[in-house]
DNA sequence: ATCCGACCTGGAGCGCGCTCCAGGTCAAGG
DNA sequence: CCTTGACCTGGAGCGCGCTCCAGGTCGGAT
């Protein structure tokens, strides 16, 4: 049983597990997305099946998901995801990933560095057309 | 003379201006990407030629680059540069700059916020591998 | 019984932001 | 003079990550 990405499930799930919208709006994704994801081989397992032939998520899911999502908005590629994806399906591949996860992280904190220096430059440029446009409330006298 | 968006210019810039190869290199461009940027009307204008017709950039120019750099860095779209160019072509335009300028900065704020949320959850990830796959180091006695 | 909305599949389409290509011009060095 | 390499244009192509569509099934409420 390879285990989730992330510890806590969103949210409390029933014991049949969320259907297709519900996980979506769980985790924030659209269902297309969700399908598409699987389709992709981002999941650990299809979604498993009700009766009807229709996905249910069930806690287990969507903690993955939730750690997925996570690698996605800290800008993991999708191919990269599904390398996490594929080794966290084998077991004894736990040094691998850890691998893949520092690499990531390295290259999120220079992401998050260049983002915070450019932040800067942009407060510095707001400042100066806050001074052009409103030179009044300037050193008031 | 709508003033750059950054103040300093990235490099000493001879009178004649730089070719668009060294441009490129300077503010970390493709020169593909600068073509494809005046044609898009990110610059303030095409760039000037010279006699035979080859782009000269200029340190205003490049001054107007590095800020246009700054602002795809932190991830305004080219619609959104384009709109900021397209104002500070114009006199008189400053307070619609400072708005357009002020709402990309809470969006790049609400990102940081995000990615440093979601790099504190990588973090967890890591070092639970880390205690799976080097029991070692741990507590040493 | 029927309606409705949520779900299903396979596959096409799309928006973004470049990136590359063909075919040509030009200028400087050997 | 000739070669080389950087530059030019217009336009096609592409990788990514979805997003949408047609045409159909299913289950629960009325």
């Amino acid at each position: 049983m390879p285990d989730p990405l992330i510890p806590v499930p969103p949210a409390d799930v029933p014991p049949e597990g969320l259907a297709i919208g519900d996980a979506a709006r769980a985790v924030g994704l659209s269902v297309d997305t969700l399908r598409y994801y699987e389709k992709e081989g981002l999941l650990l397992d299809p979604a498993p099946r009700d009766g009807g032939g229709r996905r249910r998520y069930g806690a287990h899911d969507l903690a993955w998901l939730a750690g997925l999502v996570m690698l996605r908005e800290t800008g993991m590629s999708i191919a990269d995801v599904r390398v996490m994806a594929d080794l966290s399906r084998r077991a004894g591949t736990e040094a691998e990933r850890l691998v893949v996860l520092e690499r990531h992280r390295e290259r999120v904190l220079a992401a998050l560095e260049r983002t915070r220096r450019h932040l800067a430059a942009l407060d510095a440029k707001i400042a100066s057309y806050r001074a052009v446009t409103a030179p009044d409330q300037e050193d008031p006298r």
